[in-house]
DNA sequence: TATTGTTATACTCTATAACTATA
DNA sequence: TATAGTTATAGAGTATAACAATA
C-alpha cells in the first residue's frame, strides 16, 4: 500500500507540474504570468483593491504587489487610480482590456475542465471529486497546523 | 455539470498550490529549492551525469544548470567531477550530504502519502487513482500534441 | 563544424529595510 | 504613532546570445 500511496502522490504533482506548465505557456501569449493573473483576477471577482488589500489576499509583500502592479498597469490590463477617501492608497482597477482578458480566462477555464473530465463516466467523476475532497481536506488541516 | 467540472479543476488547482507551498516550506529549511531538489533528484537516481543531461532532463538551457548546480556546489549537496572521456564536460556527483538527503526526501514523501492518504476507505482510495489516471492521460495528449 | 559549459545581460517573482506622504 | 506605497538592495529561476575549450 505504501507504494501505491507513493504512486499516487506521484500522479498528483506530474498533474500539478502538467497544468502548471500548460497554463503557463497559455498566459505567456498574452504578455501575462500566473502571479499577474492572480490580482487580475481578484480585481475582476472584487473590484477595485488597494494594494495593501491585494498583498493580504496574495500573501506577498507589499514590495511584490508594486511590482505585479507596475507590470499590469504597463501592460495596459490596470489603472492605478486615486483612493476617495485615503490619498495615501491608490486603487487599483481593471481596464477594459483588462476586463475582457478576465472574462476570456475564465470562459477558456470551463473549456479546459471539459477537456479534462468531459469523457469521463459520471460514477468516475464522482468517485474523483470524493477522493480529491478527501486529500484537500487533509492537506488544508496539515497545513493549517503550521 | 459545466459548474461541477469548473469546480473540480479549481479544487485540482489548490491542490497543487498547497502541495507546492508546503514543499517549498519543507525545502527551505534546508537550504533547497524546488528545481535544485529536481537536479538532486535525477543525479540520485541516475548516478552521476553531465549538466548537457541534466537541462535535457529538466528542460530548461544550459545556462540554468550552471546556476542550479553551482548553488547546489555552494551549498554543499554535490561537487563538479571531471569527465573520463570528454574533457569539455562536467559529471554532476552526490556528495555524502547530497545523497543522505535525496534518501530521506524519499522517505519524507512516503510518509506525506500516506498523511494524505492514510484515513481513506480503500474503494475511495481506488475510485480517486481511477480518476486521477483518467485525468491525466486526458492531459498528456492536450499537452503533447503542442 | 558541432557541442559543453561559461560569462554577459535581462526579466519575473520574491523578500527585508529604509523612507515619504498621509492618517 | 501607524499605515500605504515607493525606492534600494538582494537572491532565485528563467531566457538568449556571445565566447572559450574541446570534440
Amino acid at each position: 500500500m505504501q507504494v501505491r500511496f507513493a504512486s499516487a502522490l506521484d500522479q498528483i504533482l506530474e498533474l500539478s507540474v502538467l497544468l502548471n506548465d500548460d497554463m503557463a505557456r497559455d498566459l505567456e501569449r498574452r504578455g501575462l504570468t500566473r502571479s499577474r493573473v492572480h490580482v487580475l483576477w481578484l480585481v475582476h471577482h472584487h473590484g477595485p483593491m488597494t494594494q495593501r488589500a491585494l498583498a493580504d489576499a496574495i500573501n506577498v509583500s507589499a514590495r511584490n504587489v508594486t511590482g505585479l502592479v507596475d507590470g499590469l498597469a504597463h501592460t495596459g490590463f490596470i489603472t492605478r487610480e486615486p483612493h476617495p477617501s485615503d490619498r495615501r492608497a491608490t486603487l487599483v482597477t481593471l481596464t477594459d482590456r483588462g476586463t475582457a482578458t478576465a472574462l476570456n480566462l475564465e470562459r477558456e477555464h470551463g473549456q479546459f475542465a471539459r477537456m479534462l473530465f468531459g469523457d469521463m463516466p459520471g460514477h468516475q467523476f464522482d468517485g474523483f471529486t470524493t477522493g480529491l475532497d478527501h486529500v484537500l481536506t487533509a492537506l488544508r488541516k496539515a497545513t493549517a497546523s503550521i
